[in-house]
DNA sequence: ATCAGATCCGTAAACGTTTACGACTTCTGA
DNA sequence: TCAGAAGTCGTAAACGTTTACGGATCTGAT
């Protein structure tokens, strides 16, 4: 391995020199810079993290934090992985490395997160699945490490977010299910404490409100994460004295499960329950057609590591240029899901 | 930050005492130690790794090569989890941290893979989405660089592999639908140049010449990957002129788009095609139930990450002890999907 | 009492960078 | 012509660890 020193050597100039050659420091002349690069170039020199790091104090590694749930990440994982492309094409080119931190279900994803904080492996963070009172917003704040995420909370910790539009999606789906003639719309919500739960219900409650809908708590349905949610869903949503005409949900798999529910009763999607939610190109595989928005989930990956990058810029005591906090839209897939009751 | 120095300062020893006692080493008397470790804990000490690094001239660092195809990775996203939920759970054991790289979308995978290599971050390389001839295989011998891979190829590093036993797999499909009568069997196979493509065909044609049927090159059809790839398949065989009765796949989306490639025209599976192939749990929200092999992802993972230890722990120029290169079984998931013609 | 060996520990160099400081050269303008 | 500025570079310390080497103390046998 061909080290700084060498490159000094081979050009009798001093390791400072060849330092801040490289790093394009003003105080050394344009000849000795073009000298330098070419040295590198030729000679093959790739920079020591571990010897840099240790000198700067930063690890130019940033970690992007993934809760795995109980199926082993089904929910996530057709979304993460565009997020992530996203956020690395961006992150790279500042010369950050992207990794995926994903907690081992052997362990409390609070205390491996604690683990990775501990070690200051990473120079920032970010964090997703955010909880609506997330402890560990103050927790990172307390350790005075950057980060930002993927998701809004309660608990402010000045960071820069960005979110998915499910507000918006909720009051249009609304919108759309109360223009068709429906009346009974039950909502489904993830079981967990995701603040998205919270998110979801306050729209819904609104929309219901807009066109002068009265609110159901009985509308308000948990579901189970994974395949096996959206088949209990359907019997939930059947066994219930008002029987909902339809469903709004978040979690991409659920329809799936909600298709394959309805089939074994014998039931049609979009003609005895009409379903629209969130999807992702997997969508487009069910019969009939499911109607469900969908996100561009590379350019949200592009827009966090943009923030994140704004927010790392700021040097430490100063006045904080305003913090990116956004929701970013989606569109609308046509399907036949949905009845027209009219 | 609290470092090794603040603890010998607050111990009165030497920072090379300190050090001595966290690594457990020999020569420090066990009161001494218990000592440091002790104080480590009290004061919060948590070593920095870029001082590690740069002293032991190792990152502890292991990377998870992930190829993401044109589909952004649906074939796989599913699978990875698992597999890295597994190798974590026993490389963080010994210290190391595992990282998952995914080539940005923007850059060539091979440029990609060159780029890690070089900047030397990691200690150790795993390797997916294996090729027949793969040219990463013998760049890594040549970079010098320790790795295992998730498949096999016809280029042999030396490296420890494992695979998914898709020979048994193929075999036992074969097995199968031949004993329900099929005598017109198709094999999807994955456009790409995956090693997994020649192992099945190879595979194929044992199995049919056991039991007494001609090989068909015809019946060996190419699928897109992702979410389109099953639909158009379906419109492949039945163009045939020769229609076959039944298909085995290796793609775990693929019966998705199979579904609704028949539902589009009023076929109905396990009927009018027979399916088998590989699945996750994903697979049961298929109706009618999908005949379909399981495989224990996570043991994989911990199976490779136990191998590349191994393989880390042999010093280097000693002869070697045996490589570990297995494939590891299957289960099958009885369904519906699969007619018997008898 | 002496000494060999074992046990324990301190010293200092090394890993590959960055960067503050100062030194030297060259330029600028009066 | 010269003082000062500007430009360029070398020196050396610092970052946090590990580890080879050697010195000190202790043990037990002679």
């Amino acid at each position: 391995m061909i080290g700084i020193k060498d490159l000094a050597d081979h050009l009798n100039i001093s390791i400072g020199t060849v330092s801040r050659a490289l790093n394009d420091k003003p105080d050394v002349s344009q000849k000795t810079k073009s000298k330098v690069l070419e040295a590198a170039e030729a000679l093959g020199y790739v920079p020591n993290q571990a010897g840099r790091s240790l000198s700067k104090g930063k690890t130019n590694v940033i970690g992007f934090v993934l809760e795995t749930d109980s199926e082993g990440m089904m929910q996530g994982d057709l979304f993460f992985i565009r997020v992530f492309d996203g956020m690395q094409s961006v992150l790279s080119k500042h010369g950050l490395n992207l990794i995926a931190l994903l907690s081992p279900s052997t362990v409390e994803p609070e205390s491996y997160l604690r683990q990775v904080v501990a070690r200051r492996f990473m120079d920032a963070l970010v964090l997703s699945s955010i909880h609506r009172h997330d402890s560990r917003i103050s927790y990172l704040v307390d350790q005075d490490l950057p980060f930002a995420t993927l998701g809004r909370s309660l608990v402010d910790g000045g960071q820069p977010w960005l979110d998915l539009d499910f507000d918006g999606m909720v009051a249009d789906a609304i919108g759309r299910l109360v223009e068709k003639g429906h009346r009974n719309i039950a909502l489904a919500l993830p079981r967990s404490d995701l603040n998205l739960r919270h998110i979801m219900t306050d729209s819904y409650r609104r929309s219901l409100q807009e066109v002068g809908l009265e609110f159901d708590e009985t509308m308000l349905v948990q579901t189970d994460p994974g395949d096996s949610g959206g088949v209990k869903l359907v019997h939930d949503l059947l066994g219930m004295r008002q029987k909902p005409t339809a469903v709004v949900y978040s979690d991409h798999i659920l329809p799936f499960g909600i298709y394959r529910g309805l089939a074994d009763i014998g039931l049609t999607p979009g003609k005895d329950l009409s379903i629209i939610g969130v999807g992702t190109r997997l969508a487009s595989l069910l019969t009939p057609n499911l109607t469900h928005y969908r996100f561009n989930l590379f350019d949200l990956g592009v827009r966090i590591a943009n923030a994140l990058l704004a927010r790392l810029d700021v040097p430490k005591g100063s006045v904080s240029a305003e913090v990116v906090r956004e929701s970013v839209p989606f569109t609308l897939i046509e399907g036949e899901s949905i009845q027209d009751r009219r």
